[in-house]
RNA sequence: GGGCCCCCUUCGACUAGAG
């Protein structure tokens, strides 16, 4: 049984969470650890709702189970939920007080995070990584700062979980680089991280350092330094990087699409999506706006059907190809269809009133907004 | 009698949509 529940783990972390299913319907008695299992794969494969229902339908639960279906909750946003949740826990260990304190660590709540931090009996790495963190994404570099030299444990993953919510929170891109350089060395996630911080700046020759000197470089490094050339539209550099890779993964074709669709260069990104080994959200979306643009509603609608699976961004995707090429009234459909609206799609739909001359429509859109940036 | 480890939970860095 515990070479089964292997297996399921196993094809969860490599994302195939169907085949992780059928493996787990072979377990002849499932145990709590098996249903654990399946029930961290559908959370951390991001199927939040199929997760709660194999929360409430297993057998029995345990602190693990709890745990997880909280961090499930907490990673989709909802707050509440964790909370509720949180405090009707017949029990709670340091993991469940690091998740509520994760949760509003990226909820942008710096403070609400310090006081689960101090309501905790006991602390271990990962709390300290996720207030100072909690800090720094709030732009609280001072406080971050001050933890980070009390902390008991000294890790480099300290330094870097700093250096990547500077990254994240996009004020702070110069509290970044500086907490980068003081780091007492380097690890592969705070080095591409600042990678891609310099991507996003066109810093070519210092993200080129950066990257040169780093001691291993792996794909995700290779495809945060892909990205710098292609931010930059500097196409040899781009292809020199993408064929010297060592290794190249879906994100590295991924990229490669969308830098070809960016440029204008449609055949060559629709000859990289045919002879690329698989597709996903990412490189389809990519191509519905690629579609769009050289005006192939007809390709794009294709792709849109006969994707995997599609989210908020590839349905804005879609419909923003409609309203581009005249169809207002179809890309008004679609976002009726949509499961979930951004900020994003709702602009979409502002825009294709406004550029229709609807201007009394737009208004109301406008004030119907859930948000606005 | 007690502790630790064993198959599960906190898990970090890279790609897509409107303006």
């Amino acid at each position: 049984r515990y070479l089964l529940n292997l297996l399921v783990e196993m094809y969860a972390d490599c994302g195939s969470i169907d085949a992780a299913t059928q493996v787990f319907f072979l377990i002849d008695r499932p145990n709590l650890f098996s249903w654990n299992i399946l029930l961290t794969a559908y959370a951390q494969n991001g199927h939040l709702d199929r997760a709660a229902e194999i929360f409430a339908r297993m057998p029995e639960r345990n602190l693990v189970s709890l745990n997880a279906i909280i961090s499930a909750y907490a990673q989709a946003g909802q707050i509440h939920k964790v909370l509720s949740l949180f405090t009707t826990m017949p029990q709670k260990d340091i993991i469940s007080w690091n998740v509520l304190l994760k949760a509003y660590g990226e909820q942008g709540n710096a403070a609400l995070a310090k006081e689960v931090f101090d309501k905790m009996p006991e602390w271990d790495l990962v709390s300290w990584n996720a207030m100072i963190a909690a800090y720094a994404l709030c732009g609280h570099i001072g406080k971050a700062r001050a933890l980070l030299g009390r902390i008991p444990i000294r890790s480099v993953l300290s330094w870097s979980c700093i250096v990547q919510a500077f990254v994240q929170h996009s004020g702070n891109l110069g509290d970044a680089r500086e907490m980068f350089f003081e780091m007492p060395e380097w690890d592969a996630a705070s080095s591409t991280a600042i990678v891609t911080l310099l991507s996003q700046q066109c810093g070519l020759e210092q993200a080129q350092e950066v990257f040169n000197g780093m001691q291993h470089r792996n794909v995700t490094a290779w495809n945060a330094m892909l990205l710098v050339y292609i931010r930059c539209g500097h196409l040899e550099g781009a292809e020199s990087v993408f064929h010297s890779m060592p290794r190249k993964n879906i994100v590295s074709w991924n990229s490669m699409i969308h830098f070809h669709v960016q440029n204008g260069n449609f055949e060559s990104a629709k000859r990289m999506f045919l002879s690329v080994p698989e597709h996903d959200v990412f490189s389809c979306t990519d191509m519905i706006t690629g579609f769009a643009r050289v005006g192939l509603l007809k390709d794009a609608v294709k792709i849109f059907s006969e994707m995997p699976e599609s989210n908020v961004v590839s349905w804005t995707a879609i419909a923003a190809a409609h309203a581009q090429l005249g169809y207002t009234v179809e890309a008004m459909d679609l976002f009726d269809r949509m499961a979930e609206r951004d900020v994003v799609a709702w602009t979409m739909l502002l825009t294709t009133h406004a550029q229709a001359g609807k201007i009394t429509e737009a208004k109301t859109l406008f004030d119907q907004m859930p948000e606005r940036n």
